[in-house]
DNA sequence: ATATTGTGGATATAATTGATCCGCGATCGG
DNA sequence: CCGATCGCGGATCAATTATATCCACAATAT
């Protein structure tokens, strides 16, 4: 039960894009080395940001990559959906079509109360995970970095 | 990053044991049966949990398996770390040697400021979950069940 | 055109998870 | 005591996923 490594790269090749200048193609080589992976694996991961709409990118000789959106619109959320795919954090397996009242909830006024309540909990427990990931963007990084160059917020 | 079927049959196996009459061991063919899982495998995690003092076990004629605490006190959280690890939900590959500005937290009034942000804003969302989970026991489950015998909050 | 740079498929390797088997030792009933 | 029962744990195996690399191709700027 970990995130992948891939999200790691991911998130902070997206710091990186965002603290770079705006309106520069930052290249796959340049990535790679600052992130110490290698630049083919970084790639597959930079082509999953791209087709989620989070980067754009650019062939030829001052290709690259850019960010899509302002940092402050991109969240951790968005990022790890996107490079770890959408399942949820637990699935029942079998025990749905469990006929066993201990896991049913009460069909409280007309509820469906079709689900586990073991399903439930974790379910509740995932929402959680994402509202503290939603609430935090790239650009939370930089505003909390402690920069050397002049920071956007007052110069 | 999904919990393993393991957390899940150990949650229901708990909640099993939980509504099964206190004092009574239960079986490992039982339980298998009734998770829909192969006794050889659910014995492994039911290993496991008795190593993580959640359960108690007997062998012999009439052994098998019960709750070694009142199953208010067996948290979701409890189990998830005895079945799944201690292993956090994300760690930093090599990020932390960086010496990077833009991942280094500003080092406000004698703070440590060691952590890498993505790595904060990461532990930060785990902390969410746990303590989701830390509010959630076994009991919660029985609590809430559409339980077909009396429950016993009042009877 | 040609060097450069990202894309995507195919593939290989490693790590983790899921699952099974079997011999051991403990327990209980006769 | 004896033997059937039952949990324990090591060894093993298969399946799945994660990690990593390579290469042919397309797009781009000079």
């Amino acid at each position: 039960m970990q995130f992948s490594k891939s999200t790691g790269y991911a998130l902070h090749a997206l710091v990186y894009l965002a603290g770079a200048n705006p309106g520069t193609n930052l290249g796959i080589r340049e990535l790679a080395e600052f992130l110490g992976v290698s630049e083919s694996y970084l790639s597959k991961v930079m082509s999953k940001l791209r087709q989620g709409g989070l980067v754009r990118s650019a062939p030829g000789v001052s290709g690259g990559y850019e960010l899509a959106h302002p940092a402050g619109n991109i969240t951790f959320r968005a990022v790890i959906e996107i490079v770890e795919g959408r399942q949820p954090l637990y699935e029942c397996a079998r025990f749905e079509e469990h006929r066993h009242s201990l896991f049913r909830k009460q069909g409280a006024r007309g509820h469906a109360a079709r689900e586990c309540l073991v399903q439930s909990v974790m379910n509740g427990a995932e929402q959680e995970l994402q509202a503290y990931l939603r609430a935090h963007t790239i650009q939370w990084v930089l505003d909390n970095a402690r920069l050397s160059k002049h920071a956007n917020t007052r110069g």
